[in-house]
DNA sequence: CTACCGAGTGGAACCGGTTCCACTTTTGTA
DNA sequence: TACAAAAGTGGAACCGGTTCCACTCGGTAG
């Protein structure tokens, strides 16, 4: 266990000041003699000199690091969401510093001061909700912020990438209707949430442009975690005015609602149609495939880090930004017209 | 974007000097008078200070941080480890850069050199077998290594956490041969692989204990990345001499091989039973539910954590660890007597 | 022939912590 | 009461980079 080799051991070995080796190591920052950057890269490569960061850090007063603030990565939509931002840091040169919350404001308030400590130059975050003050200081720091997939409407200033909402959930409710569906139910996030708000405001507008009535029973807004999504799925289908078609628009419980659907032996389209948010590799390996709403991860982080890098390196106006992308949807077997239309239709007038 | 404060500034603001300051910082570091501990306390709360990492790792020498070195987060088995690992390492104070390989030896080179710099405390990682010297080099530097799922057999002096791959794959083997399959398909990993190797050697040994040849042909190995997964089960099928009972026992390739099965319509467990490595949440959603190998990701996550603090902490004695976890094995209806059991064997002898 | 300019260089301060050491003040014990 | 050991404190060096600045050379213009 030797110890690494440092610039000034550098300096010593081709002969020349450590403002010199310094310069070669960053091209822009004054002039060096070809001769002597030459020989410096020779010794740099001899001795297998790396720059450690933290001197680096602590120099420049914050890091080439930027921190990934998730709910958990054992949600499938997380995972790729880290996957793509942490392949595109790397072809940055930028390293991730992944943390998880949970759904906790506290555990978030913990990673956001973690995240200070470490001087990150930016941070790409789905926020639980809480923690405004939190969030206002680490921008006001010179912390970069960006939001995926939700927003905090209180917090200005910061930038916000999401797919748009409202226009998917409605694309699929007008699909269910165009089908025939006139009891159609809706499990969405919190309606605490920017995201769960703009989901059930689509599902409405679609309603609304059908005529149709919103029956307030019909709309389950379920925590992130949790097996909210299951039990939901249960008391819907539990109620004598069963919907006949079932929107899953909460990303996280789609898993923990379909897997309920299952459980129940519920036929599907026979019994049930029924759309989920967010296409998972496993949506069109159930039988039926299902019909989903493909939320374009690899964009959402694109994006993202986009927007961070760009910050970080200056390169953006200043005024926070607001991308929205085109979310696909996705028509599988899983929705069909509604069995019990023509009786049902003639019983009720 | 004001700046934020620094020891010196906590020192002058309550009188003392920062040498009293670090003090209270690091309980252990020597004495302070409870009075003066009291006052830092409050001057740094006013304050808001935080300790700058980049500071404390440069003068410590080593960073409080472990990095993570996976092939992709897309892959839920590597998902859900990173998710437990940095789960865990949160509550030890200890944050996770995580980086991807794609199962490329240059990036896991690269990413090795990125930690390096970062003077990580240790790394967990599956390695991609190349890069022998560099991780030896990683070693010797005293970076803590711990290889999770895969070793690589010509590095000594790293600790291994891995699932008992050998037994596993003999337990699914035998499931089959007690079921009357005599013709198992294998499609795993490379053979170059740890794993690999492994679980090639569980089924031959199951198969000799049942005193059945083991056929070349119905052995797959197949590289992580790609669509080995879905090609080779179609040669399998594609087969006069086609397999009854088939094991997919590289992880990464499940996904794949699973979807050609369900896209190829072949009847399960009618025409073929199945056993997949790897039990990930959608493996119960399919029709029918696939009988799997649960690895206890979780287990692998808190051991190979464990090691890796343990040894930066230096309350682990000298010398390398392999630690094998046992892996469940959860039968569900994709397992059944082979159809032409009684008529192949009366046609066969 | 001098004045001036720019390229090239090295010294030293600085970033914000930790730690060693010398020094003063308590304590405890003979 | 005397004197050693322990507790408490501050100064300053150090970790390994970056950067400002002063300085020495050439070469060129006046």
């Amino acid at each position: 266990m030797k110890k690494a080799p440092t610039i000034r051991d550098v300096a010593a070995a081709a002969g020349v000041s450590v403002s010199v080796v310094s310069r070669v190591l960053n091209p822009d920052s004054g002039p060096v003699a070809p001769a002597k950057r030459e020989q410096v890269l020779n010794v740099i490569d001899e001795l297998g000199y790396r720059p450690r960061a933290a001197a680096r850090e602590l120099s420049a007063g914050h890091a080439l690091t930027v921190g990934l603030v998730v709910t958990d990565l054992a949600n499938p939509f997380f995972a790729q969401l880290a996957d793509r931002v942490v392949w595109e840091a790397r072809s940055h040169g930028v390293q991730v510093v992944v943390m998880t919350t949970q759904e906790d404001p506290h555990l978030e308030a913990e990673s956001l001061d973690t995240l200070l400590d470490r001087s990150v130059g930016g941070v790409i975050a789905t926020p639980t909700g809480g923690n405004v003050e939190k969030w206002e200081r680490l921008r006001d720091l010179g912390v970069n912020v960006v939001f995926v997939d939700r927003a905090i409407p209180d917090l200005s200033d910061v930038d916000v990438v999401s797919i748009e909402n409202s226009d998917s959930a409605r694309r699929a409710t007008d699909h269910l209707i165009a089908l025939g569906h006139e009891r159609i139910g809706l499990i969405t996030g919190p309606a605490s949430t920017s995201t769960g708000r703009s989901r059930i405001g689509g599902y409405r507008a679609a309603l609304e442009s059908a005529s149709l009535s919103l029956d307030p029973m019909l709309v389950r807004d379920v925590p992130f975690r949790g097996d909210g999504g299951g039990d939901a799925v249960g008391s819907l289908l539990a109620s004598p005015d069963a919907p006949t078609g079932l929107i899953v628009a909460n990303t996280a419980q789609v898993q923990s609602s379909v897997r309920r659907l299952v459980q129940m032996g519920v036929r599907i389209p026979g019994d049930l149609s029924v759309i989920v948010f967010d296409d998972n590799p496993w949506t069109e390996l159930t039988s039926p495939p299902l019909s989903a709403i493909r939320q374009p991860i690899g964009m959402l982080a694109l994006h993202s880090l986009e927007l961070v890098l760009g910050r970080m390196q200056g390169r953006l106006p200043a005024g926070a930004r607001t991308i929205e992308v085109m979310a696909d949807f996705v028509p599988r077997s899983s929705c069909a017209a509604p069995a019990r239309l023509a009786t049902s239709k003639s019983a009720t007038r």
